[in-house]
DNA sequence: CATGAATGAGAGTTCATTCAT
DNA sequence: TATGAATGAACTCTCATTCAT
């Protein structure tokens, strides 16, 4: 890998302290400004933010995914770690719910996230793997242990269910706590049907 | 139901021939642009799909909110008429069941309803009206019945219920049939959702 | 001359009696929609005021220049005629005066009629030979008085003195009431100009 | 006065060598093309002619009144200055007429400048306030000297004045040289209506 | 003849991206 | 390396003019 190009993903060698001093504040403006304004904010808007010149970014990030794919991979990070610890606290069936709800904060403020997984650009494929990686085995594996604690009587595929929390909170952001609020009650929707037992045909 | 959809502003006066069939082809274009790229896609691109200058789409459409409301109206017409042929042939939470499988299909190359209805912009208000209207008290009928016969066992806002579906479906129309499948299982777990019964103190 | 295209200039054979009612009206409607937003105002504003379709407009007047000339053309006659009882009435001197200030009555209300004439646009030539012939003449007779009675020691091209007076007026329309004062002190200062006597050489 | 001239919000922080040259050919290309054109040019014209693009402009002045303002002030400063110069060198009521005249000079090439000082648009206010800080008082302070050195008889405010003279030398620029020799004479003659004594009653 | 629907050139404006400094 | 000025494509919207009805 050539040093010249750095995309944020891989750092083939330490960074100087004022450039991982920038690194920082764009990944922190951006967090920000995507949550105001969703992913698709105008770029300079980040970088003032951030304190820095459009250039500096474009340096770190020479394209818009590899901005969005940082800051969403920081928080997905913090968002796994979370689920040790709750796993450890809490039984199977409510340690999930737990969970689920760590999870929509993540989610509340990525205006724009299910899009940008779902756009098919292959841009986004790092970030989706990233997912798939991470947080859906971490679904995966709280729903199984619910699963075989009889907490829930059906299951999901992790990351389909994670997807669909996503878009459940999605609108919800914008509407202020109104529109939390629904996508909370959503959300319990959601997980009461891993409840639900017997089953009509129509929904099997 | 008259066979003439306008501008939504209603008039008296008979649209000329041409006039009328360049609002049809309008109206199929933006229906088709929409799903394909959203509602925030191009003027220029929705009036090339209909073989109409952009005069012609500005004269019946004023404001990009005006095509939208149209071809969304036009279509959450259809859903609602199809409710009453569903609700007769069905028992209660079945025809739920059914209805809401046939509101996803409306729902599905809707890319942007959710955002335009929750957006804030008072030029979206009167689609936001038309949808708590005509959509939500259907939801509520359907669900009430669904509930007074026992089918289901807990119940929601009709317009928060219908919101959460619309989520769930989008980016599955983008994603293809893998993804519509997925949202389409994320649709019947929260109708399961309505079924489950206890519930823990997690999810009250 | 065909039948088919008729400027508003010259009419060979008498209107039919819809027609010259439409003609009317466009003329009052153009009066109107000039003197409030210049004669560069929209053609559908007029057509609108003047309860036609655009198409009708057009076929009176196939171009703008046409319809200003029209609007102007009457009213120049109108003024030209005032200019008869003011001279046979007054001094020649006051007469020059009131005449003058009759005019500025006519071109308060015609923001564009200075640009159009000097636009060096051919469609204008009428217009300006219109105004070289009828306007023109009328005050360099009243000057031509004026100057053999005494009343003013100084003459200047009716043609340019009645420029003059409209240049000093615009914006006055514009400005309102305070402009309208204001432009009225100028054209004063104009006349006043006439009956300086002696003046210094920089000025000769 | 510093040579540097810009958007007429003062900056504190130097412009980069290209962008100082950048706006330098902006304000140029504007004057010529207002000149040209008025002050309703297309935008895209100046661009061009400045040899930049429209995003550069923008940059520069992000409202058409900016550039309006910036490219007038310049001028206006230079006309302001040169007041200073030919009222020590020449008598009050020379210094007046000569004045006068290079004020004509600056306002020739100015189509639109009165329409915009008259617009009641708030963004030309600062225009229209540094014509009354600039301009007017110099016509005032000429006007007054004149007239206290009797060189004149009667006097006008300032800013009418400066209104009047820059009406009449307006189409005066379009009309070529014949049109410039019109303007000048009328101008000349609203000079010398200060000088004329006494005045019939139907002037004052 | 009258109408007004349709056209499409053209104007304003924004913003991602490049690259001189 | 960092900066932010410059670029220009892309988008929205208006309106003069034509022509089918």
């Amino acid at each position: 890998m050539p040093s010249t190009t750095r995309t944020g993903r891989e750092e083939s060698r330490p960074l100087r302290a004022d450039a991982r001093q920038n690194l920082d504040a764009l990944l922190e403006a951006a967090k920000a400004v995507f949550a105001e304004s969703g992913v698709d904010a105008p770029v300079r808007a980040i970088a003032e933010r951030a304190g820095v010149g459009v250039g500096t970014l474009y340096r770190h990030f020479p394209h818009r995914s590899d901005l969005i794919s940082a800051v969403f991979r920081r928080e997905m990070d913090a968002c796994v770690d979370a689920a040790d610890e709750i796993a450890a606290t809490y039984p199977p069936g409510e340690a999930l719910d737990r969970w689920i709800m760590r999870y929509t904060q993540f989610v509340a403020t990525k205006r724009g996230l299910a899009a940008a997984l779902h756009s098919g650009d292959p841009a986004y494929e790092p970030l989706a793997d990233y997912f798939s990686t991470r947080l859906a085995p971490t679904a995966d594996r709280l729903l199984a242990a619910a699963l075989a604690s009889g907490d829930i009587v059906r299951t999901a595929d992790g990351s389909d269910f994670l997807g669909g929390v996503a878009n459940l909170c999605h609108g919800g952001g914008a509407a202020g706590s109104a529109g939390a609020a629904r996508s909370e009650g959503m959300v319990r929707l959601l997980l009461a049907g891993l409840r639900a037992d017997p089953l009509p045909a129509t929904l099997t």
